[in-house]
This record gives structure tokens, sequence and C-alpha cells, in this order.
DNA sequence: TGTACATCAGTGAACGCGCGTTCACTGATGTAC
DNA sequence: TGTACATCAGTGAACGCGCGTTCACTGATGTAC
């Protein structure tokens, strides 16, 4: 097992959490860089001095949050390729995954997309080197597939690429469509679903 | 020819158009939602007041930088469409099209990318109303071409938006790339042109 | 176990600063006759 | 054309406010013996 953490050591932990948790739902309805550190630790009810515990800055607390937002997308990513691989089923299953971490983690999904070309640099860095990893790790997976015979490394992550922009982007649309009527979630779900399909035809008529 | 403008009407025109291209320079490295009214008046050099006699707020600001930057995109849009229809060099022209937009609009780009997720919501609203804008008409356009015979018109829209997505992360690539090597520029332009390909060879094969 | 000292997460007062907004104004431009 | 008045884009002072950051502090927790 891993070692008790002290009291000390928990309690801050404890606090950070609750820094970014307060931060990241503050971050709804504004961009990271007009957010403001006043108003993260007043979330909290902390004093604004208690921030600088924590991080530096606002700014390093986007990278952070960069951590969690992806590291929880994560586990998704195997599932989600080895199930988008081709035929209709699996695709369907695919963007339902999607869909169900859009609707456990919003605002993770919401952070990621609003962030990804916001006005932060290190944070838009920080997304990008994460979303380079998913793609070399779809790579990965795609090159399992028996379709994938016969295709360059290279065209491996270009497509690899597609599908990471394309889940990205269906979890926008996921996310946008969250608070609206069932139709209207089936409808994107929908969308997307078809979209992933033409993208895997393309795929198995690539060289053939 | 349109009537002459009064030299009051030209000089608000002109003071206007000097607030606008401010605030697209100064959102190259910031978001609309932390843009300040005083630092846009005073890129300018005018009172902070004169910043009402045009916008009611920056969110106003932001929306009429929604029509500049996609009307400045518009014309864009027919040839792209027509070249990218489906074969090899016609995607190759349709991908330059937009690396040369971007070269030549560079802010107007970072700006819809940035804020098409960003945390205005009625700047969000106004280009997502753009981007449907636009999509109907590449559907419009797609039903044109001879490959498009027999697909209902969902489809055509659901292709549609895909062209539409995967037109404007060309266009995001292209803007990251400005600054690198050549090299570097080849590579994205190169990836972009075999993505778009993918989808093509989706569309062709999509229902036979 | 108890004691004496060190550590350090969180406090609270204070600071200078730039913000958005109000208001009465100025003076060039527009209009009516 | 000239005159008298209206319009209105841009001014500049003033306001209250919340911001990020500094600093010396407190007191619970950790550590050494």
């Amino acid at each position: 097992m891993s070692h008790t953490l002290g009291i000390r050591q928990a309690q801050k932990q404890k606090t950070r959490q609750a820094l970014l948790d307060a931060a990241l739902e503050l971050l709804e309805e504004q961009s990271l860089s007009s957010l403001g550190l006043r108003e993260v630790t007043r979330a909290v009810g902390v004093a604004p001095t208690a921030f600088y515990r924590h991080f530096r800055s606002t700014e390093d607390l986007g990278v952070a949050l960069v951590e969690e937002a992806l590291g929880s997308l994560h586990p998704m990513i195997g599932d989600t390729v080895s199930a988008a691989g081709d035929s209709a089923g699996r695709i369907e299953r695919a963007v339902d995954l999607i869909a169900h971490h859009v609707e456990s983690h919003p605002a993770h999904v919401r952070f990621i997309a609003r962030e990804r070309h916001g006005g932060v640099q290190r944070v838009r860095r920080a997304i990008r080197e994460q979303l380079e990893r998913f793609a070399e790790e779809v790579k990965v997976e795609l090159a399992k597939h028996p379709e994938s015979k016969g295709w360059s490394d290279d065209d491996l992550l270009m497509l690899a690429g597609l599908y990471v922009d394309q889940m990205l982007m269906t979890a926008s649309l996921c996310l946008e469509a969250l608070e609206a009527s069932e139709e209207e979630r089936e409808r994107v779900t929908r969308v997307a679903t078809r979209q992933m399909r033409l993208i895997a035809i393309g795929r198995r008529n690539w060289l053939g």
C-alpha cells in the first residue's frame, strides 16, 4: 500500500484540489486568461495569499488542470479506439463512450476545448503535447488492426490525428447539446457517428 | 455609386475600424473575455470614453469582429469547396487556398479558432451561426457535384459540417506553423491534404 | 511517553494600480432658412 | 452665400472597486532526543 500522508500533506492536497475544482467551475463561463486568483480563493473560502502555497499563478493552475483533464480522458482512449476501428456497431459504441465521458466530466471537456486555442501559451502547449501523445497512442492502436496492413507510419499518424481531432470535436458538440432536448442530443450523436463512419470508410479504401 | 459619407460619418467609421483593428491585434495574446476597453482605446490613441460611441462593451466588439472575420473568410468558401471536390489536384489547391488565407488574415483566423469555444457566450453563438451558414452553403455546393447523386440532404449536411470543421482545423494548424520553418509548414499542409483526401475517399465510397 | 524546537499551510492588513462607467464639456460638422 | 442653431464624436476629470502581490504573523503538525 502507499504510505499514509501526514495530516499536513493531506490537508494541503485537499486545499489544492479545492482550488482546482473551483477554478474549473469558474471557467465554465470565462477563459483562463481572465480568471482571477482572488475569484478562485473566494470560491474555495481561503485567503487570497493561500493560493501561492499551491500555484505561482493562474497560468500554472491552468497547466495543472490540463494534466487533470486529459488524465481523466486518458483511460477512455484505448477503449474508444479499439471500439472505433471500423464496423458500424463499434463506431456507435465509440461515440457513446465519448458522450458518456462528456456527461461525467463536462467541465474538463469544456476546459480543453476552450483552452486548446485559448489565450495562454503555456496551456495551449501543454494541451498540444498531450493531444500529440494521444495521437501517438491511437496510432499504435490502429497499427494493430488488420486494416492497417500496408500503411506507412506517417499515414497512420495522419489518420490518428484525424481521429483525435474528430473525437474532440464530437465531445465539444455533445457538450453544447448537454442541456438541449433529448432529440437534439440524439441528432448530435447521429451526425457524429456518420462522420466517424465516413472517415472509417475513407480509411478502408485509402490504398486499394 | 454609393453616396459619399459626410465627414463626420467617415471619421466615425475610421475610428471604429481602428478600434476593431487594435482589438484584433491585442487578441493575439489573450482571449476576448480578458480584453479591456481601456487597452483597446489606449492602443488606438483615443479617450476610453470614446469606446462607447461605437460599442456597448468589448463583448459587442467581439460580435462585430466575428462578422468581419467570417466575412473576409466568406469569399473563399465557394472556391475552396468547388476545388475540394474530389481529385488529388483539386484538394491540394483547396489546402493552398486555406494556407494563403491564413497568411493574409492570420489575426482573423486566430480570433475565430480561439473564440469558437471561448468564454463569451454571444460571440460563440455568432460564430456558430456563421459556421452553420457556411455548412449550408458548402452543402449546396456539394450537391452540385455528380458524386452526390443518391445522397440524402441530411448526409450532405453531415459531410458539409465535416468539411467546415476540417477546414477550420487546417487553418488553425497553418496558423501555428506560420512562424515555424518552411519544412514544418510543408509538413502541416501535407498532412492536411492527406486528411482531406481520406475524407474525399470516404465520400466516394459512402453508398457504394 | 514527554519535551523543546522546526516547519510551513493558511492569515489578514496593506500597497499601488488599472479597471469600467458617469458626467458635463467642447468644437467641428450638419442643417434649415 | 451667409447666419443661427442642432447634432454628436471625442474629451478629461472623477468615482468606487477589485485586482495581484508583499509581508510579518499564527498555530497546528512534524521531528529529534
